[in-house]
DNA sequence: CACAATGTCTACTATTTAAGTAGAGATTAA
DNA sequence: TTAATCTCTACTTAAATAGTAGACATTGTG
């Protein structure tokens, strides 16, 4: 039960560009360095992204990407997602077609329940929450990253 | 994110435990019948399950498996841990070592959360709840599996 | 005791998914 | 025009998942 590195770097790339909105479109290379993730791998994320509607391209020269929304309306949960696919813990719970029991699967109820809360919890974390964190600790003079 | 099929038919092999607990130990190959699962494959999922201490064998001519806890006792966290690994949504939750931007990583903490939450929903759920569940689907004498 | 029923274990093989890379091509500001 | 940048298809490698084979150990019962 772990998220693969597709959503913890797509979070980071998100969370970078959080970081320097509203100047200059954000360079992918720029992102890449900063964040130590291959830039050509960084494509596969920001691709589904974009179509998604979370971030935005401005193509040719001094173009980049910007984020689509604000900070405040995208969550971890849009953001994961897009890359993880389905946040449900078994098929059945989004697609009941998968299995025959699912009508009258007494654990699919259970797994609807845990994949509803689990979602809750990341649909409560947006993008500007983690920007106060880290301001918080920049103010603190502490050593941070993300 | 979703659960491999070790946690989704480790809980179904727990609840066929639960249902016949009481009486004689509960042959495998009954159980492989009743969920349609090969008997080599749960073997897989029992093995480790009797080794934490979840479920009981009785070895020889009419042995069989037992759950070693009262199902008020045992909880979807508790099966899907040993089957499926740690439940925390990456690695450094468990394992700061595994990540050198640990200490000072504003994700971190919001990824432990996030587990925490979730881990929270699995341990409210034991195998005696689904029991009830079940036994509500009886008396309410509609078509059931699980 | 013998034997049949049952659990125990190691090791293997496909299949799928994840992770990362290569390189040509399209678009556009300067 | 050109250089910087995004766009896209396709490939490779590595790891995890899912499932199988078959020999071996244990023990209740006749």
């Amino acid at each position: 039960m772990k998220m693969s590195t597709k959503g913890r770097y797509g979070v980071r790339l998100m969370l970078d560009l959080a970081l320097h909105n509203g100047g200059e479109p954000v360079l992918l290379k720029d992102i890449a360095r900063r964040q130590g993730i291959s830039e050509k791998y960084l494509w596969n994320l920001i691709n589904p992204l974009k179509t998604v509607g979370l971030v935005q391209s401005i193509r040719g020269a001094r173009g980049g990407y910007k984020l689509a929304k604000k900070p405040t309306e995208i969550s971890l949960k849009d953001i994961i997602r897009v890359l993880e696919g389905p946040l449900c813990l078994v098929d059945c719970v989004e697609n009941p077609s998968t299995c025959e029991r699912s009508s009258t699967c007494i654990m699919r109820d259970v797994w609807c329940e845990a994949s509803q809360n689990f979602m809750k919890t990341l649909e409560n974390m947006t993008l500007e929450q983690m920007l106060e964190r880290h301001r918080g600790r920049i103010e603190a003079n502490a050593e941070y990253s993300i």
